[in-house]
DNA sequence: TATGAATGAGATTTCATTCAT
DNA sequence: CATGAATGAAATCTCATTCAT
């Protein structure tokens, strides 16, 4: 693995651990094993690595969720995976998702970064399959980033209690969230 | 106002605006417009500060999730008025809410406070709710705690987008909310 | 003497001592007595400081350049007083002098700060000596700037050799020197 | 040119536009188009470097003041030519010249080589100069490197002025100076 | 209580130098 | 010879905390 990433993989790891405020660039040397003027080949300061690892992160999600992603299946197999594919990457990946969570409405992150779509373009096929539900008059008429908001509000809360150890999530629980999910949304 | 609620006031304000590790002393002594020194006539250290205005932005909120509680409501009301109250509270409160949101899973804040009820017992009051819904065959039986937080990462997530401007958070869209919990949860 | 004054008069000897390029702030610290953060609640930053100190020497000087200054006596006896006061204030002041020297034509000098007068107006005060003496057929005509620089060319230069122990510096020198300075001028 | 000046050339620009405390090896690089390590092919360390670049300066003046120069010719010819050639080394080269000029008494350059004399002995028939004309009554008696100062302090300043564009620098200006240091030795 | 200049431990950052390629 | 990523010692700078007033 490249110093860079050895660089990001840490401050990952240690934002996980202590929050960010307890960052401090000594421990991140020794956790990364590098040279403490090293990082500054790579990034001009704290904020710029922070940053680059949450949209490294970002993109991680995006691809995790258009996994097995079938644009021609019906519309709830295509819900069912996304929020599956979502509450996977939170089970599979809880630093990222947590990091995530946590600085997307921090004001750390600048809000061109906050907004940023992926290349799999993930955020865009959640909002147009909710369009095309409510066209169906399948999905409640409401607007489309606030539906989006309710059914991935159950996933970073269900997760949280989740790595906090409130309860186990295994297949009961994650049908429970599917259920949940799609029932609040519809007419 | 006295010194000592300029402080936290202050505090709170800067948390909201720059991020908890932005907030330096100097920054917050200017704020409060109080001297330097005098912070620690109050709090020993940065920490306890933080700490004492993460307790009070609880116990604010525990009062105003209560607000018009009328236990002898039916269930439907009952959920109806502490989902509203939150979500009011949210809309009234942001800096409360997003602190309580963003700091009850973070380490800055002592596990002991993290897991405080308040005066009002409103914790303890919706964990009974969902568990008489369930013994009543209304709601889906799951775990109580599960379901607290099906309906509470609802609410978060809709005032987030509502934070960063996504939609507006009229009467619509706070019936919207409150059919999309309500029925996430129904048998 | 003030923590200021202690900074300003340490940073001047260390300057003088061994270079700007050396002087660091661990040793400015241990030089004037104070504590490393200290500094910073009087100057931003380097940059700042060696101005200040420049800027502070500069109007010493000037106040000396004017000792004694009596408009009403002889061009002669003008210009006489003028060159001995500069003469003996680079004496006494080797460190101010010297720094003055040095960095009224280095990039680390803004150019205002280059240009200032001082309260005394000694610059001034030159200058128009060497346009009445002009205008009189005593000086020689050409540019009083550039006149201006002819004869205070000689005296740093005499000092500088001095400085490094050439030769000595009593009134028989200081008579030569007088003597060079008026000559290199009249008509 | 080869690597090796193209290292002292950029060390030498950047000096002289910035000064020499704010020269780094990553400027240098950059300017002079080399790899970081390139430079330790020619030079162990900054301060040989920069030494390298003050001797080949000096060096350089040293050549300079001598062209043209017929031992044969008049006192004031010899005087004449002497004072030409470093006042146009000046206006030709003002890198050098203010490097030379700003470097001679700083602690980084060697003593040795502050002293040093060149190939053309430049400043040995300067000092013999001043000699031969006091022996033939022209020169006014005095120790031979005040004189020496003397005359050089009014070109320095004289240079200094026309750098920081107080004046222009043309054939008027340079017969003044001229005749302004020698009447200013004269008996 | 209230203040704010002074502090110094520790954080960030720079930059000359090394070394594997 | 030439390179430039990596280094870490040393520099700059921050900021929570103290203490005399």
């Amino acid at each position: 693995m490249s110093k860079k990433q050895d660089i990001m993989a840490a401050t990952l790891d240690l934002i996980h651990e202590e929050g960010l405020q307890s960052v401090t660039f000594s421990k991140l040397f020794k956790r990364a094993n590098v040279g403490s003027g090293t990082i500054y080949n790579y990034f001009a300061n704290k904020e710029e690595l922070v940053n680059a690892v949450y949209k490294e992160a970002r993109l991680h999600m995006g691809e995790y969720l258009m996994q097995g992603y079938d644009p021609e299946a019906s519309l709830y197999e295509r819900f069912k995976c996304l929020q599956l594919n979502r509450l996977r990457f939170g089970i599979d990946f809880p630093k990222e998702f947590l990091f995530i969570d946590s600085f997307s409405y921090s004001p750390y992150i600048s809000p061109e970064l906050r907004n940023m779509d992926d290349p799999r373009h993930s955020v865009e096929v959640v909002l147009s399959l909710i369009v095309e539900g409510q066209k169906h008059g399948v999905i409640k008429e409401m607007d489309s980033h606030f539906c989006h908001q309710l059914i991935h509000g159950i996933i970073s809360s269900v997760l949280k209690g989740y790595y906090v150890e409130k309860y186990p999530l295994n297949e009961i629980q994650i049908q429970q969230m599917l259920e949940a999910s799609w029932k609040a949304i519809l007419v």
